[in-house]
DNA sequence: TTGTTAAATTAACATCGTTAAGTAAATTAT
DNA sequence: ATAATTTACTTAACGATGTTAATTTAACAA
C-alpha cells in the first residue's frame, strides 16, 4: 500500500509515530535491547523507513530523549510556584527523583550514556525556557534561595550549587538503577536514601537548617 | 600451532591473558565497542578459544570487573590508615573520585550499567574483607567517624550514611563521565564540583564543621 | 597401534544497524 | 492522454557481532 506525495503534516505524523513507538519500547526494554526492525514492525512500516526521517538510530534516541526532556520540565515545572523557596527546591528534587526512578530505561538514555555532543540549535527545547529546559529550571529554584540569602555565606556561585544538587540526587537515582540488584551491597530502602541526601543537602548548604525537614 | 592436556596453571595463565587483553581494550574503548574477535586478536587465539574459559561475553565483563574491583580496594586501601576519621572519609572520597575519573571506562563498567544479579560465592573478591572489598572499607570508615561521635546525632545507621556518602560523590563522577561533553551545561570545573561535594557532605552529615576544609 | 580426550580452529548461524536496488503510485511535462 | 519524473516505500543485501557446531590436531591411555 504504496506512495503519495505527502503534505508536511503528514510527514511529521509519521515521524511522530516513529517517535511514539520508539518510547513505548524503549521504556520498557531499554535503548539497546529494542532494534530497528522492531520499532517499525509495531508502526507497520519496514525498519528502512525510519531512515527517512531520522539518519541512524542515534539521532532517534537523540528525538526521543528531546521529548522525554520535554517531559521531565513539563512533570517538574508544578513545583516552581511553591511559595517557600527551600520547600520550592526539596519539591523539585523530589520530583526529579520519581521522574528518573518511574522511567529508569528513560533516565539512563537521557543522563547515564554518552550521547555524542547535543546541538541546542536541532533541538526541539528551548534552552533557557521555563517551560521546557529543566536543567534551567533547577538554575531558577537554586538562584531563587540563593537571592533569598539562604545559603552558607561562603556559597556564592548559583551554578555551582545547583551542579552539586544535581549531583546529589544523580547519585541517589543513578546507584538505585544501576546497583539495587547487586546483593553484593545491603541496600537501605531507597526513600530512606533520597530523604537522607536531601537533608544533607539542606543542611550542607543553607546557612540555617529549615525546620520542616520531617 | 595447537593442543596438549593443560595443567591447571597453564590455564589460568591463558584466563589471566584473556583478561589482561580485555581489560586494556576495555579501559580505552569501552566495553560495548570491544569485540570478542578484538580481544582474541590481540592474543593470537580466536574468538571462539575464549568461549573456552568465559561462558559469555558478559561472563568475561563480569571477571574484568572483578579484578576491577580489587583494583579499587587496593587503591584505596592506604587511606585506612590516616589519623583523624574525617580527614579519612575525605581522602577515601577522594580517592575514589580520582579512580572513577582515571578509568571512565572502567568505572561505567562497574558502577553505571545494569549487571545480572552478582554472586559472592562466584566471585573473586572476599566479601567484609578489607584489603579487597571497597564497599566494605567504605563502611569501615564511615563507621570510624559513627564511633568518634562526629554525625549528627539524629543520623544512627551507619550504612545509610556510607551509601548517602557513596551516592555523593558517584553523582559527581557519574554527571562528568557521562554529561561532561554536553553543551547544554555551563558544567563547573570537576575540581570545584568535588570539593563543594565534600564539604557538603561533611557540613550536612557531622556534628562540627571541621576546620580542614581548606 | 588404536582409541579417547583436550585444545584449538574454521564454518556457520542468527541478528543487528545500515545501504543499495527495486517498485508502485501520484505528479508533472509534453 | 501519454511519457517522464518524483515520492514513499519495500525487499535484498552487506558487513559486523555474539555465539554454536563441526572439524582438526596433538597428546595421552589401552
Amino acid at each position: 500500500m504504496p506512495p503519495k506525495p505527502k503534505t508536511e503534516f503528514e510527514r511529521q505524523q509519521l515521524r511522530t509515530l516513529i517517535l511514539d513507538a520508539a518510547r513505548e519500547l524503549f521504556v520498557v526494554h531499554g535503548v539497546e535491547a529494542v532494534t530497528m526492525r522492531e520499532i517499525a514492525k509495531r508502526i507497520g512500516y519496514s525498519a528502512t523507513s525510519i531512515y527517512l526521517h531520522f539518519a541512524d538510530k542515534e539521532a532517534l534516541i537523540r528525538a526521543v530523549c528531546d521529548t522525554d526532556f520535554l517531559a521531565l520540565a513539563d512533570a517538574l515545572k508544578n513545583n516552581l510556584v511553591i511559595d517557600d523557596p527551600v520547600e520550592r527546591l526539596l519539591a523539585f528534587g523530589r520530583g526529579y527523583a520519581q521522574f528518573a526512578l518511574s522511567y529508569p530505561n528513560h533516565y539512563r538514555m537521557m543522563f547515564m550514556t554518552e550521547h555524542p555532543p547535543c546541538d541546542p540549535a536541532n533541538s526541539c527545547i528551548q534552552q533557557n525556557n521555563a517551560e521546557q529546559d529543566a536543567y534551567f529550571q533547577l538554575k531558577i529554584v537554586v538562584n531563587q534561595v540563593f537571592l533569598a540569602g539562604k545559603f552558607k555565606p561562603d556559597l556564592n556561585d548559583a551554578d555551582l550549587i545547583a551542579q552539586t544538587v544535581w549531583a546529589g540526587m544523580h547519585g541517589v537515582c543513578a546507584l538505585q538503577i544501576s546497583m539495587a540488584n547487586d546483593i553484593w551491597v545491603n541496600w537501605a530502602d531507597i526513600e530512606q536514601r533520597l530523604q537522607l541526601m536531601q537533608l544533607t543537602l539542606i543542611r550542607g548548604l543553607l546557612q540555617d537548617e529549615p525546620n520542616i525537614l520531617k
